[in-house]
DNA sequence: CTCGATCCCTGGACGC
DNA sequence: TGCGTCCAGGGATCGA
C-alpha cells in the first residue's frame, strides 16, 4: 500500500530513470481510474518529462514541450498526477518486453523503453492537468508531514475534534500518511488511535510529530514497506516492513512491554496498537470506579 | 463537524 | 482441486 515513503521511493527512482525522456505515444487499457483519458492521448505525446516528484501520495510528473509547439500548445507546463492506490506500479521497461496483466497505461519513451502503469485493483488515479489547474488540485491537500513545523502541527491538532488516527489519515489535513505509518507513529508516540486530536497535550503533540517524522524518514531510507506487493521503480521491494512495531502485529508482543498488540477499527481502518503503552481515551484506569457507563454524547445543538 | 456505511476492484487466505 | 466467502484498503460520497 503505497504511502508517503513508498511514493517517495518510486518518485526518486523515476527521476533517475525517466526524467529527461520524451513521451512518444500513449497506449491505454482500462481507463476508469483516469480523470480524462482523452486528455492523456491528446496532450502527452511529444512532451518531455522534466521532473518526477512526490506530492502526498501522488507522483507528480512535470512535463514540458520544447518541439512540436504548433500542436497541443496547451500541454506546455502540464503535469501528470499518478496515485498508486493500493496496487499501482509505475516503472520503465524495454518496450519489447511483454507487459503483465492489468497494465493499463503505457508511455512509449524516446529511448525505446516504455513507462508502464499496472494496477490490478484500479484504486489508483491518473490525471493530466494543465498548468492552470495544478494549484487548485494541489491546494486541496494538507501539509507535508515532513515539512510541517511543530507550531503548525500543534495548531492542526487543536483544531480537530476527530480521533487522532482519522486526522492522520485525512489527506486534507496532512498529505501522504496512510494506515501503516499512522499506526507506527502512534505506537512510537504511545498515543491511542482513538484519542481526540484536540485533547492531546502539547507534549504529546510534539512527541507525535517527532515520531511521525522519524518513522517516515526511516521508512524512506529503507525504500518503503512491501506488505502485499509494493515494488519500487526498479521492481525491488522495500525493507521497512521488518521494522513495523504495530501494523499487522495483532496478538504479537509489543516490542516495549510484551503486551499483545490489539487490533480495532478506527476511521474504518484496521488499527493496531499496544493496549498498555497506548492507553485508551477514557479507559484511564481508575481503581475505585467500576463501569460508569458514561456516554459523552456531546452537546446537541440545533 | 465528524461519523459510519457503502461502493469501487481483484487477489489472496481460508473453510469445506 | 475447486469452489464460495470474506477481507484488505484509499478515497469519494451520502446520510445521520
Amino acid at each position: 500500500m503505497p504511502e508517503l515513503p513508498e511514493v517517495e521511493t518510486v518518485a526518486r527512482g523515476l527521476q533517475l530513470t525517466v526524467a529527461g525522456r520524451r513521451i512518444m505515444s500513449v497506449t491505454l487499457g482500462k481507463t476508469d481510474f483516469i480523470d480524462d483519458p482523452d486528455a492523456l492521448e491528446r496532450h502527452l505525446p511529444g512532451t518531455l518529462i522534466e521532473k518526477v516528484e512526490r506530492f502526498g501520495k501522488f507522483m507528480l510528473m512535470r512535463l514540458s514541450k520544447h518541439q512540436n509547439e504548433q500542436e497541443n500548445r496547451d500541454a506546455s507546463g502540464g503535469s501528470l498526477l499518478v496515485h498508486l492506490g493500493m496496487t499501482g506500479h509505475l516503472s520503465a521497461h524495454a518496450a519489447t518486453e511483454p507487459f503483465p496483466k492489468h497494465t493499463h497505461v503505457r508511455f512509449l519513451l524516446d529511448d525505446g523503453r516504455e513507462l508502464r502503469y499496472t494496477d490490478a485493483r484500479r484504486f489508483g488515479r491518473m490525471a493530466y492537468l494543465v498548468a492552470d489547474r495544478l494549484p487548485d488540485e494541489l491546494g486541496r491537500f494538507g501539509a507535508d508531514p515532513l515539512e510541517i513545523t511543530e507550531h503548525e502541527f500543534a495548531a492542526l491538532l487543536k483544531s480537530r475534534n476527530s480521533r487522532i488516527k482519522a486526522l492522520l489519515l485525512d489527506q486534507s489535513a496532512l498529505r501522504g500518511i496512510g494506515n501503516i505509518y499512522a499506526d507506527e507513529s502512534l505506537w512510537g508516540a504511545r498515543i491511542h488511535p482513538m484519542r481526540i486530536a484536540a485533547k492531546l497535550s502539547a507534549k504529546e503533540a510534539r512527541t507525535l510529530r517527532a515520531a511521525l517524522q522519524k518513522v517516515l524518514r526511516e521508512a524512506i531510507a529503507l525504500r518503503g514497506s512491501s506488505i502485499s506487493d509494493f515494488l519500487d521503480a526498479d521492481g525491488q521491494p522495500g525493507e521497512y516492513q521488518r521494522r513495523h512495531r504495530a501494523y499487522g502485529r495483532e496478538g504479537k508482543n509489543c516490542y516495549r512491554c510484551k503486551t499483545p498488540i490489539r487490533r480495532t477499527i478506527v476511521a474504518g481502518r484496521s488499527s493496531y496498537f499496544c493496549p498498555k503503552c497506548q492507553p485508551g481515551p477514557r479507559s484511564v484506569k481508575r481503581p475505585g470506579k467500576r463501569k460508569k457507563h458514561v456516554t459523552p454524547k456531546g452537546k446537541r445543538t440545533s
